[in-house]
DNA sequence: TATTGTTATACTCTATAACTATA
DNA sequence: TATAGTTATAGAGTATAACAATA
């Protein structure tokens, strides 16, 4: 009767669940993009570069939330590896303009069926209108907590593949 | 009507809000915690400790899925600052018990009043009815996906007090 | 011989500052 | 003078290995 058991403080709390099953989901797709040979933070440069083509590296680290020093060894990485190419900026030749290569928007593509599979294996435990319910919760919150859409705080330490 | 800014891959889906909302839930709880004066990892171990005085620095560890020479460490710190105590285990001598102290049963307090304001600040926009809503559903995720409850993997980095 | 806690060390990731070439 | 990209360096966090005391 005594010693019973009691909830370690937050430990069902609504905040600290999304905590643990947002570190999961981040760490169970790093897994998936290892297989395919990127890190998240890859990835996230291969996606915004493809949303408009042709932007400098600083606009791209503004919106990656990524410090410049970063982004240059992120896209010596990526442009080694023939996915991203830094073109002359037409005006400023101070700045490079960024392009997808073939076999960028290749890759790109594997990221997308990574992260649907990833998706299905994340939400196995919930139907389609549940998923459609979590989403539609976690957005709001997302948009009154100020969050940017499709920008992930805290890209961080997965093990690169290399 | 070229150049639409087409959905950045997984930019709506349900895991990358996941794993975005959870990376900003876990960031803003460590600032409060910031405010008491404890890391996330500082919190976890009071925490645990907390639930079933007595415990060894090993068993404590594999609760928490934290290395054994972290673990000296950041009891060595809530030690100093007098939250916990290792006494001698009584029957092997080479491992300690660990307890709380009247002082660490005190900022374990400030700690859950924290963890509420913040579940209240991050679910704000969210109705009561909701917030339980989307607590079901986490937890139906976390428990399919084998996630021991109030175990957060990746506690991480945040800038400790000191 | 195995285990608990500890120390020392290496490795990765991130952040800061200094440098160049252009503007 | 300010900015884009780069390089060099330092810092924090985490993991690995070796060690002393005890089982």
């Amino acid at each position: 009767m005594k010693n019973t058991v009691r909830p370690p403080l937050g430990g069902f709390s609504t905040a600290f669940l999304l905590a643990q099953v947002g570190a999961h989901a981040a760490a169970r797709f790093a897994e998936r993009l290892e297989a395919v040979g990127l890190t998240p933070p890859h990835a996230g440069v291969l996606r915004v570069v493809n949303t408009s083509e042709g932007m400098s590296q600083q606009a791209l680290g503004e919106i990656l939330r990524v410090l410049p020093s970063r982004l240059v060894v992120l896209i010596d990485e990526l442009e080694r590896r023939g996915f991203i190419e830094r073109r002359d900026h037409p005006t400023d030749r101070r700045s490079y303009a960024l392009y997808l290569t073939p076999a960028g928007r290749e890759v790109l593509q594997r990221v997308g069926r990574a992260a649907r599979e990833h998706e299905d294996a994340l939400c196995a435990a919930l139907t389609t209108t549940e998923r459609a319910q979590l989403g539609g919760l976690l957005r709001r919150i997302a948009d009154e907590q100020g969050l940017a859409r499709g920008v992930h705080p805290g890209f961080s330490r997965m093990r690169a593949s290399k």
